[in-house]
DNA sequence: GTGAAAGCGCTAACAG
DNA sequence: CTGTTAGCGCTTTCAC
């Protein structure tokens, strides 16, 4: 179904105002577009009649002229999490200084759904796309590479045709972990969500490599998989109450797990950060209102979002693709903060 | 600064295929729009080379030539608030069914970010905009009212001119406020962000209906001011430890701040529902991972959605304005289920 | 400085 | 069933 706009309301168009004005279609369009050379006696004219009649031109038509839409769409799983509304904010702010939009393209980590996205270039609905979350396979994503302006920000991808932007995961993973060996824990957990993604699997690395740098080696009981939330922390809370031989902190990949293992803990009087260390990812405001702050994985959006556009740009010149990795920092907070005394660094007997 | 489409590549057209398959354009046309009455052994030679050449057509010569883009913005505040994200992709999702796109339009409460989104509709980038939030005068949302389809929900605003869809914020702040006088609380508490908000006000006078029927009089110092999220909960329940006539419940109008109070009673010691009774707003997701759960005010955003769908649509058929009212209702969680034992009803002492 | 004219790629009457 | 034709409203050479 389709909705009909309204009794087709005659609407004025250059040639009207062109005809009031009693210039031609041209001039008009050069006052339009402040177009300089032309006469500030008829700027001036034509600036009124514009006003007076209420004109604006009407986009679709210099769009099709120009086949350029100044639209381009970012495509994200969906909005419940905030570093995607912070990244869109972010992309959005500086695309609007180049006079683009931008779409928010929700996939919902749907691949049909990434295609149609994909279709909009193809159509010239879009300029572009910036890609912040990828379910499709890379190569159906390269084939449109020469129809408009495509990167791949956030997640890790192996192509030569499309720019990418990313975060050190591997790097992030081993800073975390080190954070909390420094701090005196000695047996560190970790939690991933899946390790389809490659961002994870990095990460894991460099938690892996951390290790082995302290000379722990990988109790596979204190890998968690499939946690995403709140209530994935409680629930490992829970779990390690009953595990003989527990973790002592944990690098679990979100603020949100973090604060969900805080509030278990609290309630099952286990201290945190004295009982027990956690260290948390995206430094997202949550991390700031718990009690105690969490310690967290710090990547910078704004980098993210101004290297995705500037690939974009380059992309667009023809100045051919390129790939950018972005460093990450350790925010320290309550969290992982153990009093001094408490140290007790040893290495781990495996039971 | 505007970024130029690479080297000019020739894009296939109507034209070049209507010549390939030894037809004209107008069947190329009706193929691609899967128009009957086209033999079939004509429609399977031209869908071949349209298949064989990749052929798509270009999106924005159809848009002029309707003059119409299929495109709706939905103007939202942010995206930090989950309610906004939900109520985009219920929107999204029923407007998909309708061949329209949706274009995420972030004002951050910026009237001049709204005008802009009105200038889309006026120069028809798109089809229609409905506002989630509403920071402009409701005269210069008005005057669009003629070149495209415009729709104003969640916000409470007067106009002859504008279709609205709203939730009945009095009744909401009536039905909490007497859920709380209900389960045995007699001393409660308000809190809110401004009172320049229409909504507000109207929660507001609903809080303060319910008062009055249970013939409790409205304590000043019990209606808090400013409160958006968990920290403002934080503070408040701070801020009544060192009341001399505290209150004993609160309606909070939001599941943070309800979250945060809860988060902050945890710690020091006082026990909800039992000490303090509390009640969150908007039924998210974090109301039901609390412990306790959060008694909450719910809304239905699908159905706001829905509706603002149906009159947009209305709209776009000169069926005029209209204005519906949302009912809401009360999930009652842990947060206010207090012992039986416990519930002493008496009327309140003015200090 | 200004105007005339040629499209941008597609759709939709209207003939045939 | 299929083709012809006339634009949608705007920009942009290219003359003058």
């Amino acid at each position: 179904m389709r909705y009909r706009s309204r009794g087709r309301v005659k609407i004025s168009t250059i040639e009207d105002i062109a005809k009031l004005a009693g210039v031609s279609k041209a001039t008009v369009s050069r006052v339009i577009n402040h177009h300089p050379y032309v006469r500030s006696e008829l700027r001036e004219r034509v600036q009124a009649i514009i006003d007076e009649k209420n004109y604006v031109p009407v986009a679709v038509a210099k769009d099709l002229r120009r086949l350029q839409t100044n639209l381009i769409g970012v495509v994200v799983p969906n909005l419940h999490h905030p570093f995607f509304g912070k990244l869109i904010q972010e992309i959005s702010n500086i695309l609007k200084e180049d006079c683009y939009d931008v779409v928010i393209l929700q996939s919902n980590y749907a691949p049909e759904r990434e295609r149609e996205f994909i279709h909009y270039v193809r159509t010239k609905k879009l300029d572009g796309l910036i890609f912040t979350t990828l379910s499709l396979s890379i190569e159906e994503v390269e084939c449109v590479s020469t129809s408009g302006m495509i990167v791949i920000c956030n997640e890790h991808v192996e192509t030569e045709l499309i720019s990418t932007v990313q975060f050190d995961e591997e790097r992030a993973g081993y800073l975390g972990t080190k954070h909390l060996l420094e701090k005196g824990y000695t047996r560190i957990a970790f939690c991933y969500d899946t390790l389809k993604s490659k961002a994870q699997r990095k990460r894991y690395k460099g938690y892996k490599k951390a290790l082995c740098e302290h000379h722990l080696s990988l109790q596979q009981e204190w890998i968690f998989r499939n946690c995403y939330g709140l209530k994935d922390g409680k629930r490992m809370i829970q779990m390690m109450q009953s595990m003989k031989n527990a973790p002592d902190a944990m690098f679990t990949g979100s603020d949100e797990i973090a604060a969900g293992m805080i509030m278990e803990a609290q309630r099952m009087g286990i201290c945190i950060p004295k009982d027990f260390g956690v260290i948390g990812f995206d430094n997202q405001e949550l991390s700031v209102m718990m009690s105690p702050s969490i310690t967290t994985v710090s990547t910078s959006i704004a980098s993210m979002a101004k290297h995705s556009i500037i690939l974009l740009h380059k992309q667009s010149q023809g100045e051919g693709v390129q790939r950018i990795q972005l460093p990450i920092s350790v925010i320290e907070r309550e969290s992982t903060r153990r009093e001094e005394g408490h140290v007790s660094y040893r290495p781990l007997t495996v039971s």
